[in-house]
DNA sequence: GTCTGTCTACCTTCTAGTAGGCAGATCGTC
DNA sequence: GACGATCTGCCTACTAGAAGGTAGACAGAC
């Protein structure tokens, strides 16, 4: 039936979660089998090495992103509340601890020492994350929505490196709140201020 | 002589280097014997386990800092200089590719699946830098070296994140020349206007 | 004579990956 | 509808190499 597909699908999200938690190395096939409940060899069947496994998960990650970003895109018309949106989704993940890092965060750190199918697909994720953002900035910055003291790209790379950076100190310091508690200031800047 | 203690100190350094590419899992003793030119049991003479080796090396990396930092204080007397030093520090490092990462910065991401020990000492090296930040802005507020729009410690937080999302940045699009274009606005943002 | 740093040789466990078999579903063909 | 053929997903059993680590010997310095 349809489980014919489920179960790569559950070896792609226990390998999410491993990698998440300690990078490309700090799994392995052994770590999946346990956590889905068939042997290493059969994940073998659906992802004959690890860089197959790696590289497609990454690749759906970005096309997941890709989707949501849409989705809100298509929902929130206000280019703040569309940052507030990305920024809050993180929070969330981050407090409820459901996934409090981004899988390509922490490939990108290990970028030098990753198998090169892998790095291209980590950078790819970073430039939908950029160009997506810079977009965001464009659009508000023109009507309004935003008030912007640099260029648009230049806003979405220090929007980017806030938010990857403050979920780098949550983790860091084991304190989630710290995630919020550095957003809120960025997205303060970023309001347009209604005495004008 | 006095490279008994220098082989040690090539250990250190060469661990070092490979952590700040592949994280905790991304080397072996074998590559440090490759590096020194030195037998994989020789290693184990200096740094008896792994744990061992990296701890020490988080201690290092943080005692240097906070040796570092003591220097630039009684050097530097202006809060702002102070966070242009900083930054201007891994601007060197990231675009003359001699160190361009943070170690704990690796290892901090990395955290959920390192051994107590070391992710103790990472932690630890947050809290100092997080500290010896909040200490500037709140300097720096008081004399009007810096402007500020939040309390000091949210500022030291942010500006903290700034550098290390910025720093992942770098590494993820390959591009050195991105970390200078995100510190650049944020320390303008904290410089005092001077029509005040 | 002991202490330090290195060596060779070895051990155990884990790693990704392979070979080949087996049960069940799906298939075209008679 | 019965027949074998193929395909899918999983299994056991295995491999070669790398991992971290140990035991014990040896050379030179103090």
């Amino acid at each position: 039936m349809s489980n014919l597909s489920n179960t790569s699908d559950e070896i792609l999200a226990s390998a999410r979660n491993l990698i998440m938690s300690g990078g490309y190395n700090g799994f392995s096939y052994a770590d999946i089998s346990e956590v889905v409940g068939i042997r290493k060899a059969s994940i073998h069947h659906h992802f004959p090495s690890k860089v197959d496994l790696v590289r497609e998960l990454v690749k759906r990650y970005r096309e997941d992103g890709q989707a949501n970003v849409a989705a809100l895109e298509q929902n929130v018309p206000n280019a703040l509340d569309i940052l507030k949106v990305y920024a809050n989704h993180w929070t969330k993940c981050i407090e409820d601890a459901s996934r409090p890092y981004c899988v390509c965060a922490l490939l990108a750190s290990e970028l030098p020492s990753l198998p090169p199918e892998v790095a291209t697909e980590v950078t790819n994720f970073f430039r939908f994350i950029s160009s997506w953002l810079t977009t965001v900035m464009e659009r508000g910055s023109k009507n309004g929505a935003l008030n912007l003291t640099s260029e648009p790209h230049v806003e979405a790379e220090a929007f980017l490196a806030t938010v990857y950076g403050a979920m780098l100190s949550a983790r860091a310091y084991g304190k989630p709140e710290v995630f919020s508690t550095i957003l809120a200031p960025a997205l303060n800047r970023l309001t347009p201020n209604v005495s004008h």
